[in-house]
DNA sequence: GTTAGTTACATGCGAATGCATATAATCGGC
DNA sequence: GCCGATTATATGCATTCGCATGTAACTAAC
């Protein structure tokens, strides 16, 4: 019941093997999700931040315009109050400047400080570095921008799915 | 000095071209977690487990044998402090059991209880099921198994990997 | 313009986490 | 069999996190 290795010989593939085959592929996800971000993790690159700190630096770092919390908590895995106070933290030690939005009194502008820019190119060069050494060694170019190109799909939200019988 | 679109006309790819399409791999990997993970978590599936809980009750559910924490380890992305006591929780609630391994006094073995089981079953089911509509709505069964192929060599410790030049 | 509903962010608080370190058992020479 | 090194797990403590909720501002219908 546990263990059902039988071939379903279905005439294209049995929704039963493509869920299968859904569920393993996710939990191999996970797991190369897990090795790399440990292997990144004790990496000596972080400058004292933590690599969560190092993910709002840099989504900051690659907007020109300003973001709001809000627009932040779309790329960071955290909560709206974790993601909150991770900034606070992040403004306290002068690496993230938040001003007022004139349009929106309820919002915050954040953007990066001179030295929040500074401490994220540092960070990320290293980290960059280490990334790159990690996948290119165990996938080829093709396998490289095969992995992005699933991985965008994989992040299509709900609305605009290819869709399959409408 | 910050985009640099210039095409590198070299003759293979230039090792700065690898480097960015190994970092653009990995950073479109990060998104697709975030947006997978949060989409997981959001389910209403867990009766009461966070998705941490879950793992482990899932990977032990996948041995026969008995668990130690050191080899649950290898599979949650936790630190051993902190997987120590969240097996002391699951242990608390009844779901896991923890008693003496005979060859090693310092171990402890670890395996799901009957209820602990049954409650795996159950949320690993629901889970399965989200799991599988949110991948295969994205994916074809050819990318899912190409995802699977792709996240196993991610996955490969330093050790055994493919030389390049020896 | 008043008010209900929504949006953006902050805060109280208990729970979970990581780091450093402690404890205890096993292993490897000798 | 003894002792240093290593392994397996636990604990103290400060930090961080998420949930529930609060506060303030915007929006829209009337």
């Amino acid at each position: 019941m546990t263990t059902a290795p039988v071939a379903p010989a279905a005439t294209h593939a049995s929704s039963r093997g493509r869920t299968r085959l859904a569920n393993d592929a996710w939990e191999a996800a996970l797991g190369a999700h897990t090795a790399l971000m440990r292997r990144f993790t004790e990496d000596d690159v972080w400058a004292g931040l933590s690599m969560r700190d190092y993910d709002v630096l840099y989504t900051l770092s690659k907007c020109d315009a300003p973001q709001r919390l809000s627009d932040l908590g779309r790329h960071v895995m955290l909560s709206q109050p974790g993601l909150s106070r991770l900034v606070d933290r992040l403004v306290e030690r002068g690496l993230v400047g938040r001003c007022a939005d004139p349009t929106d009194a309820r919002a915050a502008h954040l953007s990066l400080t001179a030295e929040g820019r500074a401490l994220q190119r540092r960070v990320g060069r290293a980290h960059g570095a280490s990334v790159a050494a990690a996948l290119t060694a165990r996938l080829t170019d093709e396998e490289l921008a095969l992995l992005e190109s699933l991985s965008r799909k994989l992040s299509l939200p709900d609305d605009d799915l290819p869709e399959e019988t409408p």
